[in-house]
DNA sequence: ACTAACTTTCATTTTTTTTTGAAAGTTTAA
DNA sequence: TTAAACTTTCAAAAAAAAATGAAAGTTAGT
């Protein structure tokens, strides 16, 4: 295989698989090439390598860097602006898990806690769905807890996390 | 909030936070509806319950069935079939994990793989992919590791976890 | 072997999500 | 303050994903 080939690959790859994970292809196409430029990349490039409008690598350069993902950066004597991706894995999951459970766990943890605080104990019916959600939002609350205080180790917290789980 | 509000509620917020995570909607609906119910549930309640079609239910059961965390039953005498979700939060989680990790990271790890291993170091650029892909592969196979051997633990391995990390 | 009771399949339709591109907005330098 | 060089916005179009429903398939009882 080829570099050209290769890098292809990744880039189709990483966007397939944002797509599995309910993130949009696009974005993580433009994240996957920021992730293996050696330097910053212009609007301009990001359009032509994946054959997009500008208008569509406008949006989602900004959702990467709203994720705080990509950066932008300014070259001395150039007007246009060009982006570059976190490139260190441990920050980058780290940000990525805050980001998901800030919007998508923290948001359900809520309606979790309303829904199984009802009070309605009369049949059978009730008396589950209360022990059900109950369960179902401690088993959450700790599930969000844990990959904080992982995430909180910051540097290497995956090597780290390798060393306490093995012992 | 009265029972069938926060039922409803349950049930809509569970699909929707699917879909963020790339499980299509009805599929999550139809787990959350299983999850909080006390006894085994047909087709035709499923069916009326959510307001959709039999062919989707039929292919989102299916699905869920594929997932190994749906099962059907008999009841006796009976002659249509019966759904129940796996309630066990911590065989839930496991099974969804496995299943992530066979779909989609496992794949995802032979391309990366594959691209790393590229005969390609004559630029900076194809110099930096190499490095990069190398670093994503060592990074996603040592985390698909730890998921492994954490859910190895099955019985409470949440709780079990916490301990780890905590101490 | 027939039929009633049920489930699955899949071509078509509907809905949802994503993308486009042109107009509006912004910034910088002269 | 103007205009060139660039970016953002958003209504409309396109593409992708999901849902429908009727026909085909299956199963169990008689």
């Amino acid at each position: 295989m080829e570099f050209k080939e290769a890098k292809n690959k990744f880039v189709q790859t990483w966007g397939a698989l944002g797509s599995q994970w309910g993130i949009n292809k696009t974005m993580a196409q433009i994240h996957a090439l920021l992730m293996i430029s050696n330097e910053p990349v212009s609007m301009e490039d990001i359009m032509e390598e994946l054959q997009i409008s500008r208008g569509n690598a406008s949006m989602n350069i900004r959702a990467l860097m709203d994720w705080g993902i990509v950066y932008k950066e300014y070259k001395a004597g150039e007007r246009r602006e060009f982006f570059t991706a976190e490139k260190d894995l441990d920050e980058l999951a780290v940000k990525i898990s805050r980001e998901r459970s800030k919007r998508e766990i923290k948001p359900a943890l809520k309606v979790l806690k309303e829904v199984s605080s009802i009070d309605a104990k009369n049949t059978v019916e009730e008396r589950h769905f209360i022990e059900q959600t109950s369960k179902l939002y401690d088993f959450v609350l700790k599930a969000d807890n844990v990959l904080d205080k992982i995430t909180e180790y910051k540097d290497n917290w995956l090597a780290k996390l390798v060393v306490k789980i093995m012992k």
